[in-house]
DNA sequence: TGACATACCAGACAAATGTCTGGTATGATA
DNA sequence: TATCATACCAGACATTTGTCTGGTATGTCA
C-alpha cells in the first residue's frame, strides 16, 4: 500500500487533475485517474471522484464511461473557434481559407457563419473602434439603417455604419476628419454586420 | 432501411456533430452519433467517423471510449470562463462570488487569476472604451506608468490610465471633460490590470 | 481504549462502448 | 449491362470502463 497522504492533499489534486483534462476536452475515465495518481487499485481514485462530487465540485453521468464534468459548465454557451482572416477579398470571405491568420473563441449564438477581421484606420474612433481592433462578425448580404458593417468597396474591406437613405446608401465614418461615402449601389457589397469588438490590450501568447 | 441521403451531406452533417460536442467538452460515443441521426444500425455511425478520420477531418484513440478528437485542436489554447463581476468591492474581487453575474470565454493565457467586469460611464472613450464594454481584467496589486487599470476608489471601481510621476501617481481619464485624479496614495488600491475590451453589439450575453 | 472516518487495496461483475462480419439497396460509371 | 462505391442495416463479440463487495492500515476523538 502506499503511503498514506495528509486528509484532502490527494483529492485537491486530483480535483486539479480532472479540472485540466475536462478543459481540455477530454474527460478522463477513473482508471485513468488511477494510472495518473499511480493508485494501485481503481475503487481509491473511484471513491475520491465520488467525494469530490458529493461536495458538489464535480459533477458526473452515472455509468457513462468518461462521465465526469465540471458542474455550471453547463450554463456556458458553447465556444467556437471562428477564422480571423487576414485579407478579406470579394466575394465569400469565408471561403479564402488561406488567408487564415489565427482564431478567435466565440460564444457561439446558434447564428450563422462569423468571421473576425482585424480593423484598420482611425475611421471609427467616435464609436470606440481602434485600429487593431478585432471585429466579430456575422455574414450577412444586407443590413440595417444604423447597423456597423464591413463592407467591401472596390478591393478593400472597410468598417463604417450603414445609412440608408430615401434614395442612396451612405456609409459614415464616426470620426470628424472622416467624410461619408456614397458608394455606387451596384459596387457595394456589404460582407455581413459587426456583432462584437475585441481589444487585445496585452499580448495573448501564441 | 431509411432513405439515403446525397453523397457526403449526412457525413458533413456528422462532423459538425461531433465538432460541436468536442467543442462542449464531452466527445459523443459511437451510439451517441447512431441515436443522434436517427441510424438503426451502430456500424453505419462509425463508418461514417472512420470515414471522417481517414480524410483528416477526425483524430482517434484506437479502442478507447469516446476516442474521437479534433486535430490540429492543439493549436487553439484552452478557453476558461471568467467571472462577470457585477459589482467590485473592496478586497479581492474574486472573492466576492456572490455578485457574479455571468461568465465570459477567455483564451487562458496562463497568467494568474482574471475576471471581468461592465465598464460604466464616458471617461475613457477617448481610448475607445465605451459604457457597457466589457473589461477583461487580470487581478494584481500593481501596474506600470501607461497600463488602463481597474481602481478602488472608496467604494467606488473605476477604470482609468495609470500614471505614475516623480512623487504622485495619478488616474487619468481619456476623455477632455474629465480631469485626472491624483488620489491620496494610502487610498488608492489598484485592483488589477485590463488585459482586453469587449463590446457584444448585437445580443447582450447571457 | 473503542468507535469512527480516511486513505488505500484486491478482485469480480456489469454496463457502456468500440469493433467486426456479413448483409441489402441505390446510384454512378465504364 | 456489369462493376464499383456509397449509404445503410443486423447482430455478435471484445474491450473499456463504471460499480460493487469486502478488506487493511492509520489517524482522530470521545
Amino acid at each position: 500500500m502506499s503511503p498514506r497522504t495528509p486528509k484532502g492533499q490527494t483529492r485537491e489534486r486530483i480535483y486539479r487533475f480532472v479540472r485540466k483534462r475536462l478543459l481540455e476536452g477530454l474527460p478522463p475515465t477513473v482508471r485513468e485517474v488511477r494510472d495518473a495518481f499511480c493508485f494501485k487499485a481503481v475503487e481509491t481514485a473511484r471513491e475520491h471522484l465520488e467525494q469530490l462530487v458529493k461536495e458538489g465540485r464535480l459533477a458526473k453521468r452515472k455509468g457513462k464511461a468518461r462521465g465526469y464534468s465540471l458542474p455550471g459548465l453547463e450554463k456556458i454557451p458553447v465556444v467556437l473557434p471562428i477564422p480571423l482572416l487576414g485579407r478579406v477579398e470579394a466575394g465569400d470571405p469565408t471561403t479564402a481559407v488561406e488567408d487564415i491568420e489565427g482564431y478567435v473563441p466565440v460564444q457561439s449564438r446558434g447564428a450563422g457563419d462569423l468571421f473576425a477581421l482585424t480593423v484598420q484606420g482611425e475611421s471609427m474612433t467616435g464609436a470606440g473602434i481602434m485600429p487593431g481592433d478585432i471585429a466579430i462578425v456575422r455574414h450577412q448580404p444586407t443590413a440595417d439603417s444604423g447597423d456597423v458593417v464591413v463592407a467591401l468597396l472596390g478591393d478593400e474591406a472597410t468598417v463604417k455604419r450603414l445609412r440608408i437613405k430615401k434614395n442612396r446608401i451612405e456609409l459614415h465614418p464616426e470620426n470628424p476628419e472622416f467624410k461619408p461615402i456614397i458608394p455606387d449601389p451596384d459596387e457595394l457589397i456589404i460582407l455581413g454586420k459587426v456583432i462584437e469588438i475585441r481589444r487585445y490590450i496585452e499580448i495573448p501568447q501564441v
